[in-house]
DNA sequence: AATAAAACCTCTAGTCACTGTAGGTTCAAG
DNA sequence: CTTGAACCTACAGTGACTAGAGGTTTTATT
């Protein structure tokens, strides 16, 4: 009867306690059994559903999307195709994301490269910043979650 | 003599009129003069330092970046370096963003790339997510400012 | 068995950079 | 002079945690 503490589960997981209890808050993860003196006492299951949450993490998922990832994997047998969406429309945000921090990079290189390294006055990382005219690309709003 | 109000200032350069205010707060914008019945009234000198904010902002500086930047440019006759080191700093967090994003959009392609579109018990993306000893590369923990 | 330290508990507030809403006032056009 | 758009302040909410206060339980050592 494996039973484990949360600080053990968090431990063994590379996560906080904090964590695990804020994915029991909102409803990630159920509510584990109690000992005597009111602490959780976490099983295998709670452990693989812990695991499951934290690599989606990992790979950028939202919590939203665990939610409903989460929900599809109680209906082993349907067709996998909506957890196919949910990936493909994730790969497709990811690749967004990585484009707008390319224009940046992009933007950031160009500035730096072209500073001479002499007084603020007649700083090119200054001049670039004050006027988007003097950008190469079209970079669009900064967003979440890297 | 250029009074601009806070709603033409928004429209001139494509943010929110909340976001003005929000900049106000924190001490960003410094307080323009009032109109008697205590609307904001803007001079170019606002416009100017709004753009650099919001170009700022675009190419993913922190708030906190911004004002130290705003800061130093109240300084132009000192040498750039400080400036350089901040613009660089960000370059090389966005290089960073970018490599964990790399790595997900490798694991996302791969997953579904096995996956054979058949049942949920059988997801080939269901399997990585719950267990990341099926992932090709390490992938460290997902992150905020893209 | 007693003690002390580590780990646990709940609840609340803070992070970042905004965004949205409520409830009221002022401005500009007709 | 009236209407409606734009403005005002103040506060709550977002996402995904993280940190702290103040108190209880467990565990290890003596």
């Amino acid at each position: 009867m494996s039973a484990l503490s949360i600080g053990r589960l968090a431990a063994d997981n590379g996560c906080k306690v904090q964590t695990i209890r804020y994915y029991e808050d909102i409803g990630l993860l159920p509510p584990p059994a109690r000992s005597d003196g009111n602490q959780r006492r976490y099983t295998r299951a709670h452990a693989r559903r812990l695991r499951f949450i934290l690599h989606s993490r990992e790979l950028g998922f939202s919590i939203a999307d665990i939610r409903q990832l989460l929900a599809l994997t109680d209906q082993p047998q349907q067709p996998c195709a909506e957890v196919d969406e949910l990936a493909a429309a994730h790969l497709a945000t990811v690749r967004r994301r990585m484009a707008r921090l390319q224009a940046m990079e992009q933007e950031l290189e160009r500035m730096l490269n072209h500073c001479q390294h002499g007084e603020v006055r007649e700083c090119r990382v200054i001049d670039v910043l004050a006027d988007h005219a003097l950008c190469a690309t079209e970079h669009g709003p900064a967003q979440a979650e890297g």
